[in-house]
DNA sequence: TCGTCGTGATACCAAATGGTTTTATATTAA
DNA sequence: TTAATATAAAACCATTTGGTATCACGACGA
């Protein structure tokens, strides 16, 4: 019943929102400024950021009118911790992956 | 585009299948054993299945009148390689994994 | 102060999703 | 041969999902 796995599993899921992930590891940006990036209105945008938000991946911050969206890292730590339960099906160089995340868990 | 890796998140991001995938982890097992093991129809379970097949998870072979439903470890690689661009935000134990799986994926 | 800019929220819509029931088919056992 | 078994496939259904259009509102700039 972990819901912060499914949450991020679930945000994961869609492409235009990995895209959005990867588009905030480079820098921060408001929503319309993402929105300037995809071929789909800001509702639709904004709607996208709230299931990343739901997952734990980004942080919002508000900064007078507009919205910060920042990349939250650490919110992938429950999809790479339950993928680890697989190091052991893949070769000995994976394993120090999982020691690796394991470590990193709080 | 790359429909593999977009394949494979979809199916991770459902807890049924995150738990059928589980359960192929420790053992083989055709669709009416798992459907033991859940509280739905062998239909959903097997909807479940070609999701999970699409997705490259598990492989499929026919043996007599059953079907034997096998994890197939590889199928997760896309992910982990996605994944493993946002290596450089956690810290330096992490470096490692991120060779380790591209070394892995030829 | 007044318009406009950036966003939030809501109602609405078509398509996808996760489930069921029913019908059909091939394999095995008696 | 016949009945039971294991699965496949299709029709159907409610809910969720990804999108739109529209309206409301606080913050900024002239």
């Amino acid at each position: 019943m972990n819901t912060q796995t499914q949450n991020a599993f679930r945000a994961l899921a869609d492409p235009t929102r990995r895209d959005i992930v990867l588009m905030l590891a480079s820098e921060e940006m408001t929503i319309g400024q993402l929105t300037d990036r995809f071929d789909m209105t800001r509702a639709a945008v904004k709607k996208h950021l709230t299931v990343l938000s739901d997952g734990g991946l980004i942080t919002v911050e508000a900064r007078g009118r507009e919205r910060i969206n920042r990349l939250e890292p650490m919110g992938m730590a429950p999809v790479l911790d339950w993928l680890s339960y697989f190091d052991r099906f893949w070769d000995d160089r994976l394993a120090n992956l999982k020691k690796a995340i394991e470590g990193n868990q709080k």
